[in-house]
DNA sequence: AATGAATGAGCATTCATTCAT
DNA sequence: GATGAATGAATGCTCATTCAT
């Protein structure tokens, strides 16, 4: 390797640094405004000000407002189905719909913007992620339901509907993300403590759990 | 009476009828784009389309766009608040979250949009209700609480947190309004039957009531 | 006629006289924009501003700067298409393309803009109006090319290609208008006199007529 | 010389052939587009995109948009002006003037581009070859109707008047580079043949030189 | 009461140009 | 010399709201 050569590669790394860092700050208070204000009324100006760049800047990186919304949205559904792991390979409903449980309500407490971006999508008619729906999180649906049934015939739960007990888990875990405000000002208006919200996780895997029949109350 | 006060009284009345149908019109369509596109989203001339009147003479019925929003939201708060009635003076458990789920369930199914508007109002941080949140709301979430523990102490139900169980009841119910099209989606594209509805009640009201120990399963 | 009706139709008129002055306002204002800036260097706001309309205004009246350049570009043709009758009907060329010289120089000097702004959308591929050179332009002009044939087999003209014929009368009589800048600045920087037109319409003429053999010089 | 500077000089050589194989590049998709979408339509990065070079490269070499505007209405002046000695030291119109229609149509047919550029140019009011127009074109044009005359007078043509004459001359062999998209539409689409070009020249120089006398028609 | 016309304030996006390496 | 990155200054267009009748 050339003196030139490792200079170049230094100045391309320098360049892929700064726009890496640029992005995350972009995106972060993009989730943020889009989740506070939803799409209509997100501005790329409050973006740009929130993430202390100037507007054309932030169009340099990403060039419509939709496509930063996209990224946004498409983050999230990552995020979402990494936590979808948690319930496979489990040996039963306890274990494996309890990790779930716990992964969703940390994402919940940890990326609460992202969750009500993703909220907003669905209650608007899933514009951007119609295809989302239709293959990766049909498919993982499908394949949840068949683990889920598996342990119905077991016997290791009650025979619930599966798809209903999903919705319920959806339900349950992403309403402390995205009612969040609500849950504050009924806690006095101060956000739930971290014994508050460990309180939040055993209540509804107990509830959940003893309710399909996979823990003896 | 003479001729001319009747017949301006007629008139009169022809044109309070024609008032409130005019704030009728104008409020379903409101309640509809709102909820499909948010509030920033929306747009006078889309809800004066939709309500087949021009533009300015919706804006002679509600003022601003924010008055009109108002409205929809206050409304949706009313039937929301009417649902929680279900709740009161039942014996148990069995039949009062039963009730209440079976009215909220109903809600849900009959005002999807309505639905879809008030999540997103909490979600943006609930700029035009906090005053409810902080005062009906709260007022009546305390109430639930104590007739929650009153059941308790009476050894009706399991000695869950109340405001966890509340969460969970909201979230549940909701979210078959809220996320509606993505459980169309997920049910081959097509809206739930109504055998489907029934079994989502169902669903609902088996695990929550058997998870706190008021069913036994 | 009861006195509200007429009272109504009166209104009605009124705005119609309104809006009808608004727009000759607006197209005048946007031929001489257009002329001499180009569809892409023109702007909205500089055509309002010589129009003496909020640029808010102009876009209540045409919605698009397309729409606006459309109407300018489609009115240029109706003049020009008018001036095209003059050609019917003659006896022989003197008289037939002597009256469309005339008439087509008299539209140099009366709507120079106009015909700049045509010139200006052929060169440019004619984007908005292919369809019209496909359909009317090529009728009419092959309508000319018989007329043309037909009194050189009379024997009124020599038999020249009627179509590069035609291509000069275009050329020569636009070159006035559309290269009016250069011509002003060789006439020591003044615009031509009535008389240099004058001189301008007989020297097109008898080259031409002259040209073709229809004048004896 | 050592061989340091010897090196240095091919270095050099080899620096300035590049850029002027650059400036040939840049230059010939700048008439392009300049031509296409006129000042105002062109943008940097289409002119960039056309030469192969990215855009910070292509403002290297020109500075600003308007110095490579200039530099391009600059060639075609200088092609224009070389096409114009064609008429000089002619011994009578026929000649003369016949040449002049051949050089013109010539480049009418080679640099479509660059005639349109020039058009452009003048009809938006000869912003930037304002004083080509007053100084080098008056001239050239005063030294050519002093030739026409001195053919008047010598009995080789009929008394037109010179300026008008070369009006004629340049509208007519321009036309066919300026508004070649409307020819070849009404050519069945197709642009013109070798053939369609040689009939074009022969009609335009017969009706010309028969028009002003100097050929016997 | 009702409504066509009008408009100020913004918005997403474009683009020539500058910066930094 | 060359070029990715960055940006101030528009631009076309939208929209809630006001005006005038």
């Amino acid at each position: 390797m050339t003196e030139t050569a490792r200079f170049s590669r230094t100045k391309q790394a320098r360049r892929t640094d700064i726009r890496r860092e640029n992005e995350r700050l972009i995106l972060e208070a993009a989730e943020k405004v889009f989740a506070e204000a939803g799409f209509g009324g997100a501005t790329i100006q409050l973006i740009a000000d929130m993430a202390g760049l100037p507007k054309a800047n932030l169009l340099y990186y990403f060039p419509t407002k939709e496509d930063l919304y996209r990224r946004v949205v498409g983050n999230i559904f990552e995020i979402w189905l990494q936590a979808a792991e948690a319930m496979d390979n489990a040996p039963g409903p306890v274990e494996g719909i309890g990790a779930y449980i716990d992964a969703k309500m940390e994402i919940s407490r940890r990326h609460p913007h992202g969750s009500k971006v993703w909220a907003s999508e669905v209650m608007h008619g899933a514009p951007v992620i119609q295809d989302y729906l239709e293959t990766t999180l049909r498919d993982w649906t499908e394949g949840r339901v068949t683990v889920i049934r598996r342990w119905i015939d077991e016997g290791q739960m009650a025979p619930v509907d599966p798809r209903h007990l999903l919705y319920m888990l959806w339900a349950t875990t992403q309403h402390y993300a995205d009612f969040g405000h609500q849950i504050e000002t009924l806690n006095a208006g101060k956000p739930l403590s971290a014994r508050q919200w460990a309180e939040a996780k055993e209540s509804v895997k107990r509830i959940i759990l003893t309710g399909i029949g996979a823990l003896k109350g």
